[in-house]
This record gives C-alpha cells, structure tokens and sequence, in this order.
DNA sequence: GTCTATAAAATGATAGAC
DNA sequence: GTCTATCATTTTATAGAC
C-alpha cells in the first residue's frame, strides 16, 4: 500500500516534503475534502511529480496514518507500571494535552478518520490500539484495587483523558470561537482546570 | 440561503425527506466527502428532483446546520440558575450524553464541521454559541464564589462537559473498536463514569 | 525525476419534456 | 413535481517527451 524504503535523498526528501504538505492538507479537509492538487501545491511539486512517489492519493493518507500511528500511541505506551499511581496518570494527560498543543494536525488527521467511522483504520484500532489500552487498563485496575487510586471505569477513564485531551487540539475552532479574540493560549488553563479534575476524581 | 417555508404537504414530506437523507451522509462523510447523488438515493428522490427542493449542495447543508442549532444548544440553555448547582451540572451533563445516544448523527454533523475549522459555521459559533456560554459562565462562576460548587474554570468546566459526552458520539467507532465487539452499550457506564467525575471534581 | 498534455471518471447543476 | 438527458467542471490518474 505504501511505497518501498526510499533510497536516494531526493526520494526522502520529496517523500518528506509530500507527507508533511499531506498531513496539513488531510487534517484540515479530511479524505475526501482533500485533493492531490493541493497537496502538490503545498509541496511545491506538480501533481504527475507527487504520483511518482505515491500510486495514489488513498497510498499518500495510509502512508500517513501508518506512520504517524507511533507517535499517536507513545504516551499511553509510556504510562509505566512501577511509577507512582496518580502522577502516572497526571503526567499521561499532560504528554497528551501537551501533543494537542504540539501536533494538532496529527491530532485532527485521526479525528477526521475516525468521526467518519474510521473506515481507513479499524484495523489498527481493533488491534495495535486495543490491545495497549487492554494491558494499561489492567494495569490501572490493579492500583485501584490495591487501594493507590480511587476506583471507576478503567477503560472509561482512558476515554475521558482522550476526549479532554484531543478537545483542544480537534475542536480548536469552537474553543477559540467561545473564549473570544482577546484570549490567550487556553493550554495553560486547561492544563490546570484538567490536573485538579484528574486529582479529585483519582486521589484516594 | 435556505428554502422559504414550505407550503404544500408534498413540499414538506420531501424537505423532510431530504433533510433526513443529508443528516445521514454528511455525518458520515463530511461536506466534502458527500455526494448530492448520494443524499438523493438515500432519499428515493432523483436528483434534479432533489435539486428541485434546494438551489445546491451547499444550500442543505446549511439549512441542516441552522435547523439543527437549537437542539444542539437546548441543553445548555436549560441550566437553570436557580437550580441546585451541582445537580444543574449533572443534569446538563446527562442531557448531553442522552443527546450523544439519541442523535449521534447530530453530534458527527457538527463534529465534522468543527474540526475542519467550522467554515461554515463560525458565525454561529462567535455569536449564538459564544453569548449562552458567556451567560451560563457567569452562572456557574457565582456558584462557585458562593461556596455551592468547588472553584474551577467555568469555561473549561463546560468544555470538558461537552468533550467527554460527545466522545460517545464522534468517536463511537474507536470506543467500540478498543472495548471489543463482546461488550455492551457503553453509555450506562459512562454515565455512572461521569457522574462520578464531576461529583468528585465540583463538590465543595 | 520532472514536466506538459490528456484521458477517464465523478460530480454539481441545468434544460426541457411530460 | 418529476423525469431523462446533458453540460461544465473538477479530480484522479496516466502517457510520453525531455
């Protein structure tokens, strides 16, 4: 589905600059929305010149999410087993919250996918994506057995970190709309507003 | 921008019709990624005899937006100042997670629009939208300096309301992706998740 | 590797008969 | 009001010169 390694550096290059010219296209548009055209104009290639990296337009998307899927799943996969319960958590949201402010393109690609049933993904996500949030999961029941977390709903728990999260970076337009044209960055904020919610909700 | 009300029952069952038809396929596809032909076959009307009914594409789109305004605002609107302030919230809370079961295509609509930066919609957004919040913001901000509800960010306290209740809706594909095709409607959890949550957090 | 030209299909919208 | 036929444009993708 996506093309071979690349072996010169003009192929890296170009595929470099064809991804990232993708990745703002997509994420702004969704799929269907977006056109090979633009992409090619925002990487400063003609269309036949950025079909000569890609087979098609749905290879240049599938390159895209396959490769950024790592990066999607790094803060979960960094919640580690032997820390100290509630920061564990804390410091979860704030990697994520942080990746809303850093990569809201990449947070918005996968919103796109998946608002539209992620007909592109479902793979990925009834596997890679599941199983992680399996074994985490497991992981926070055990503290909230032991006592170290006040207990609920593991997976739900894993959702609503997601959804407060990725709200900042995927429904970026309606906080600004809301918040008004005088208002500063809201990161700051919610980072606080969501390190109390996380706090009471899990301190024992 | 939209049809002149309707006059005749025909005129009528077919806006209708076609309203219902457009609210199933641009949720599921985006403005973009939905197809006049498609919206007609869904429905069982031509479609220039579609095209009959609504000067264009664009044009039911935005009458779907508008009609839809209100029912995507009534919950809000109905937080009742002079309510009990912490059952305000839930309540507020748990008309939006029926609202993310009952009309999930709803919710996609907007969702859609929203995280491709709302081009058609920011109007609304900026004004409509922006002045209820402003308005409930200041509800919940008196309630809080009353001592009724612990303090926190107004603002913030209501995006999270409506992040983690419309995740069910917008992201329903990856929640019943990562909790596995085994598992039961998740909402009842979710509400008994959430209640907990914004007990936890707004207590006093 | 990159370009111009163009084919082939999809799509939004209209004309005009009934 | 509804239909068949069709136009105009956009869009994905390819051919072939350089």
């Amino acid at each position: 589905m996506t093309k071979p390694v690349p072996r010169t550096r003009i192929q890296r290059k170009n595929i470099a600059l064809i991804s990232e010219a993708a990745l703002s296209v997509f994420s702004t548009h969704g799929f269907r929305g977006s056109t090979v055209d633009q992409i090619a104009r925002e990487a400063n290639l003609s269309k036949p010149n950025l079909l000569y990296y890609f087979p098609s337009k749905e290879a240049i998307h599938q390159h895209l999410l396959s490769m950024l899927m790592d990066t999607w799943l790094a803060p979960l996969k960094a919640l580690q087993d032997d820390g100290e319960p509630l920061e564990e958590i804390l410091t979860y949201m704030r990697r994520k919250l942080q990746m809303s402010r850093d990569h809201p393109r990449e947070s918005r690609l996968f919103a796109n996918e998946i608002v539209q049933g992620a007909p592109r993904i479902m793979d990925m996500l009834e596997t890679e994506l599941k199983e992680l949030v399996d074994e985490k999961a497991k992981v926070i029941e055990a503290w909230m057995a032991a006592g170290k977390l006040a207990p609920s709903d593991p997976y739900h728990l894993i959702f609503s970190i997601w959804s407060l999260t990725q709200h900042y970076a995927d429904f970026d337009a309606q906080v600004h709309a809301v918040l008004g044209p005088g208002h500063d960055d809201p990161f700051p904020e919610a980072e606080t507003y969501l390190t109390t919610l996380f706090t009471r909700l899990l301190q024992p």
